[in-house]
DNA sequence: ATTAGAATTAGAATAATTCTAAAAAATGAA
DNA sequence: TTCATTTTTTAGAATTATTCTAATTCTAAT
């Protein structure tokens, strides 16, 4: 594994958020400033194909990364974007079997307003 | 309502697939050549506003727009790309439930295999 | 030390969508 | 109807996230 790889790991499994590639890309360039935002991407690409970290997809923004790669789903803020894990179990059955079909794969954006924005 | 409008209502609810803003476009071109891409995305955008339409999203691909704006989901094939309309009711009161907290939207991308192309 | 393959870099390319500014069309009051 | 105001359309530039490409640099095994 070359630096740079584990770097951007690094910085994934240290954070505690669910980082974007850019906000990885600020991160990194702290510690190799020769670092090129294609080695982000291509690195990500790589690191969640090997499973060491998931990817967050969420239309009309930008990819975020979590480093638990255990099947759980997310919630995100309308007002701040912050991203919660939260998990629903076996939901994917749950699916299939109202459906009536296998499905290959599915992913769930779900949004809602957390409590620091509530009070708001 | 104009009659681009008219046009882009029409085309979206003559047809039996969930069309792309492309799609669209190359077919109202037929009917008002001088029709201006901004000008599809730019009534999509009102139609949906105003639900007379709703719209499909799924990550890395263009967005799709439905005639049907009853709450209904979606399953889209891997290889052929087509979507099947699927109903999966009170899906939402069930999430919320699970988690315990109350949703401002959510949307559901899921894929499977279709019939024609398991056969292939 | 050599070399083949993998990874990185930098920047161009892509694709979907939005923005902008000017022109055209629609609306509505006088 | 006519004029003014508002809305819509047009055309093309801009944006954004991401991927691609080609040249260069590492790396690891001989």
């Amino acid at each position: 594994m070359t630096k740079q790889r584990k770097l951007i790991l690094a910085i994934i499994n240290e954070s505690e958020d669910h980082l974007t590639a850019e906000e990885i890309f600020i991160e990194a360039k702290k510690r190799i400033n020769s670092i090129a935002f294609a080695t982000i991407y291509n690195n990500l690409n790589v690191l969640v194909a090997e499973k060491y970290i998931s990817r967050i997809k969420s239309p009309g923004n930008p990819d975020h990364y979590d480093k638990e790669t255990l099947p759980h789903e997310h919630v995100v803020c309308d007002f701040c974007g912050h991203i919660m894990d939260v998990n629903v179990p076996d939901i994917k059955e749950m699916l299939e079997k109202r459906l009536k079909l296998s499905l290959t794969s599915f992913s769930l954006d779900m949004h809602y307003v957390c409590e620091t924005c509530k009070q708001n």
